[in-house]
Formats: C-alpha cells, structure tokens, sequence
DNA sequence: TCAATTGCGTTATGCTATAACGTGTGGCAT
DNA sequence: ATGCCACACGTTATAGCATAACGCAATTGA
C-alpha cells in the first residue's frame, strides 16, 4: 500500500499546513492559496476532508483549525492510536502526544459505559515550555 | 461560599440546558427562549460565558454545543478535576465520566513536554449501550 | 453624590462550514 | 469507440457559530 497520490489542490493545502508554524483555519489556508488560484472556501474544505481520510492531518476541535500530522511514517492511513495535542495558547505551538497507559484508560472508562468508542478527542490547552520561562 | 446567584437570562439558560435531552447550540437556546424575550445571540454567549465560569455548564467543542453539569454538588464553582464526555452520535447523549488514572497519566504527559495545563477538553464520540443494541 | 462595575439590549459584522448545481476527466465494461 | 460511472473541481448561495462596539439602566460603595 503505497503513499497516497494527492491531488493538486490536496497537495496545496497539505504543503500549506507542513509549513506552518502552528495550526491554520480553513480560511486562513484559502487565504495563503489564493495565489494558487483558490477562491472559495469548499475548495480548502474538501482537501482537508480528504487529507483527514487519509490521517495526513489532525483536526484541533477546541480552535476549529487544522495541523499536519507530526508522523514520519505516513505510509499506513489507519489509525495510530489515540492522539493528545497541547496546545500553547500563547506561541500557538501544537505538541501531538501517544500514550498507551492513557488509550487503556479511555478503553476502560467507555466500556463502563458500554459505549462504543469512534473518535476520540483530547487537546490540553496551556502554555508550552518556551512561553512559560519568566 | 453560597450557590450563586444567577440573573434573570442566566436561569432561564440554565434552565433550558437542563430541562434538554442532549447538548444544545448557542441558536438553539436563543430559539428556545424566543417566547422569554431573547432577540439576540449575545444574550445566549453572555449568559453562557458566565455559567461556564461558575462550573454549571460544560461546552462541548467537537460539536460546539453545551450542556448542563451533571455533578449536583454545585455549591463550589472550582475544578472537580478533568470530565470526559462520552458523546451518543445517534441518540445524541453526553454521560460525564471522572476518572483519577486518566488526570495523572494526562499529567505526566504534559509534564513530561514541560506543559503547564489550563484547561483539559476529552470527547469521546462513539454509540452509546442503547443505540449500539440492534 | 459620584464614579465604577455589571448586566442588558441592539445593530452590525466576522468567522466557520456546507448545500446544490454544473463541468471536466479518466477508467472501464460492453 | 461508446456509454457509463466515479471523482475531483469550480462557483454561487446559504446556513450556522461567535463577537465587536455602542449606549442604557441598575447596583454598589467610597
């Protein structure tokens, strides 16, 4: 199973997020390809629906932004785990964390429930490193 | 310290979270409360933003809505540490689950980046024990 | 009394996301 | 080749979420 094969317009909007410094809204992306002739919102829209498919980018739900995703190995498009990302309300710096002992805990608490678990959300707003030294 | 006392708009969204089955949107509450003179959605954000302050209301950020607290010790509006929601993408229901494991293993993350954390936001979306029967 | 604070109401605006329509292209079975 | 299908694309319009900025009224406290 090889690397996806993006689209001109996925690839865009891709390239846009890998070198950002931090995590971009749908139209703050349009805005940065305008030159590339994008003019409507459906046209970024769509590329991230696709590159979220193929788990080359991560949704912050807390900000309504969008971020590359910080793996190498993007050579496989299923889930590696659950994701945590803290957030620097300050810098904007977004940090992608795994943990197994955390993804266990989640797994116990929802089966509790008896709840079947889709997606799973955890983003830790604060202040990184950098931005806390006085 | 004493339960606090709410204004007129904030009891009356209050009211309409808890006496709700599920989480309500900002516009929602505000067609709600048509009939008990709200016009404008300021008045929903404002009577929101202060009920989240005193811990009555929790927000919903993966589908920017809110619901009631569901803990009845309402009497002190600090932390009772970080909630996971479990959220029903059929039915709609939102169970709030604590759980003292998830706290220190999300602490020793943040700790391990150096991160001082402010707020914690866990959504899990899945399909609750109801809606999962066939 | 006067100033400061807080909540309120209103209008206007901005940001986020999707519906609905039509076009073009490439694969592929007939 | 022809016809069909799936998919990406472009465009316009609209829906849904959130806040800026203004001014008024009530409350509190020096």
């Amino acid at each position: 199973m090889a690397t996806q094969q993006l689209t001109k317009n996925q690839s865009l909007v891709l390239d846009a997020l890998t070198h950002a410094e931090g995590p971009l809204s749908a139209y703050t992306i349009l805005d940065k390809l305008r030159d590339h002739g994008f003019r409507a919102p459906l046209q970024v829209y769509r590329a991230l629906d696709k590159l979220l498919e193929f788990g080359l980018i991560h949704r912050l739900e807390s900000m309504n932004s969008f971020v590359a995703c910080a793996h190498p190995d993007h050579h496989h498009h299923h889930d590696h785990g659950v994701t945590a990302f803290a957030i620097c309300e300050d810098c904007g710096q977004v940090t992608e964390m795994h943990d197994e002992g955390m993804e266990e805990r989640l797994s116990v608490l929802a089966s509790k429930q008896h709840f079947k678990t889709e997606k799973t959300t955890i983003e830790i707003r604060g202040h990184c490193q950098n931005c806390t030294a006085e």
